[in-house]
DNA sequence: TTGAAAGCGGTACCAA
DNA sequence: TTGGTACCGCTTTCAA
């Protein structure tokens, strides 16, 4: 059934149909009625790409995917940031496109994109400090929000991102006020710019106590679990061992945990842990770390922000950059806590 | 830059730099090169809109997540499944268009992504017993694949499942090796369709050893930590208390673990338990699980499967109905193991 | 208030 | 081997 169809069955012209179904004014209020029954009855749908190549727009968000020949980013994160921006698309009718983008091919990727136009905006993911997609996207005049930023671009642009920067302030706060003079710093890639921040922030909090950070104690990998095992067993048989652990995942975590066991140290006694990028779940089954939050549902909390962001650029395209900073929560009511030296 | 300007830019017809670069061979191979090289300088790419109109294939595939006002039931998996499935569409140029349908909807939802006819195919998430969508999509004509399967529905149809019978049969068998006779059953909703042959591959274990199952020891809901934790203290309070856990997800086994520390027992000595739906890094943290892999990877692996299983399906579509049955493992090297009795 | 007709950017048939 | 042309299904000007 389509708009031909439709409007010989009504005896109206297309046009007119169209006008109808469109709210256009001009339409008179019995024959929209008419056509809107009919339409209903006969389970008419319009074309989504006839529509889009009439009217240029495609009702559809992008959420691009960064994936690395050099490390395998399966960023965690990601469905339930979708799913969240997702259920607000929906409410607007618009549909959300998935790709995955090679790096190396980055620049030719965004351009086809563009060109083929079934998106009218673009979500993107997992940026790094001085991110080439940022002028790209600006340069193509295509809408855009990041989820995350680029701390080495200095032009404006749309960003939602949790505050890493403080969080890892307050954790490193936590530490040192429980007494920790050592704590080993387990973080991301440090060209993403998360990582980055986070590590800014923990060297803040070490600064303000008059501590220097000691490269020792800071690592920088892909988070796996066995990169955390790497770097805690590291440090855990260097000169002078952390007492506490920060870590950016809890995938590596994870790693790092066990590292602790594997030297018949006990967690919340020994060593402590703290992990970000984790769900409150784990805390109350009494695992004995606290959490900064990235849980699903704040994750999923982000999506429906960015996805209202983004559609606002889109149906506005004179509005200036939008952007949003959420805060990240230190829990700690766990069981036991870290240890107090 | 579009096929007009293009070829106006090469003195060539439209028509002649379309068959260039779809690779028909009554260009000339001179032609051919020619066209490629000012299509790679200027940047062109086709529009999708177009393209589709014109063929009549969208070159996307539909991914529906099923919503629903009665439970809130976000599927933990869907993005890794999506992941691996999004890497082989990516390298057959197809897209990944993800739609949230309220099951309410679902039959209008379904006859207007048909008539919207942005994808080509479907993938059904979330399969239920006698689910509607089999029906609607082979009347509709549209190919699918589902993720799982649909016990109630008898005509053949093109399906990916994990076998969830032999899984929990499996499980069931290693605890009750190990002595133990009353059970608990903490399962998913039992319309889902997998939650049901978990329930039938449990059953029968037990009734093989002449063993009937006990109501008060089986429990069936949407698997959240509450539930778990729910199900768990409500079984442990009971007359005959069981003495090992089988869990349909790893977010509900920690309500159960909770419930058993709760009460001041001990994991893996006084009550064991063993999930599904988990990822293997929990377990070689040492945590006293087994566990029946759906780990990160098969998940992904999964997606990578229906994937192909469905872009041949859209590509010949006299193909019958393709299927695939992916075995769980048990998993039972872990730190400390069920308790035997 | 309604309709005819010209696109939107491609593909595919038919003719040359 | 190449080009002209109709058409995919809808929107949107312009005219009636």
């Amino acid at each position: 059934m389509n708009l031909k169809e439709l409007s010989a069955h009504l005896g109206l012209s297309p046009t007119t149909v169209s006008r109808a179904l469109n709210g256009y004014p001009e339409v008179s209020e019995t024959t929209r009625a008419r056509v809107e029954k009919a339409a209903q009855a006969l389970g008419y749908s319009p074309n989504a790409r006839a529509q889009g190549l009439a009217t240029g727009r495609a009702r559809a968000i992008g959420h691009i995917l960064p994936v690395s020949h050099q490390h395998e980013m399966v960023n965690p994160i990601f469905g339930d940031f979708v799913q969240g921006a997702a259920a607000l698309y929906a409410r607007h009718g618009y549909e959300v496109v998935i790709s995955l983008v090679e790096d190396i091919k980055e620049e030719a990727a965004y351009r086809a994109i563009k060109a083929r136009g079934n998106v009218d905006g673009i979500i993107v993911h997992g940026p790094r400090m001085a991110d080439a997609r940022i002028g790209l996207l600006q340069e193509l005049n295509m809408p855009f929000v990041v989820h995350g930023r680029a701390s080495d671009i200095h032009t404006p642009y749309s960003w939602l991102d949790t505050n890493n920067h403080r969080a890892f302030r307050r954790a490193t706060d936590f530490l040192l006020d429980l007494g920790h003079r050592r704590i080993g710093l387990v973080n991301g890639l440090e060209f993403m710019d998360f990582a980055h921040r986070r590590r800014a922030g923990f060297e803040e909090a070490l600064l303000a106590r008059g501590l220097a950070p000691d490269p020792a104690l800071m690592r920088s990998g892909e988070m796996t679990e066995n990169y955390g095992f790497a770097s805690a067993d590291a440090m855990l048989s260097g000169a002078a061992p952390p007492t506490a652990f920060l870590v950016s995942s809890m995938i590596a975590a994870i790693g790092v945990r066990r590292a602790i066991q594997d030297r018949g140290l006990t967690m919340g006694r020994d060593v402590s842990v703290i992990t970000h990028d984790d769900d409150l779940n784990y805390l109350r089954n009494g695992i004995d770390v606290p959490i900064f939050t990235a849980s699903r549902s704040s994750v999923r909390q982000a999506g429906r922000l960015a996805a209202e962001m983004l559609m606002k650029l889109i149906e506005d395209r004179g509005l200036p950059p939008q952007t949003h900073l959420l805060e990240a929560e230190l829990i700690i009511g766990s069981s036991t806590g870290p240890a107090p030296l």
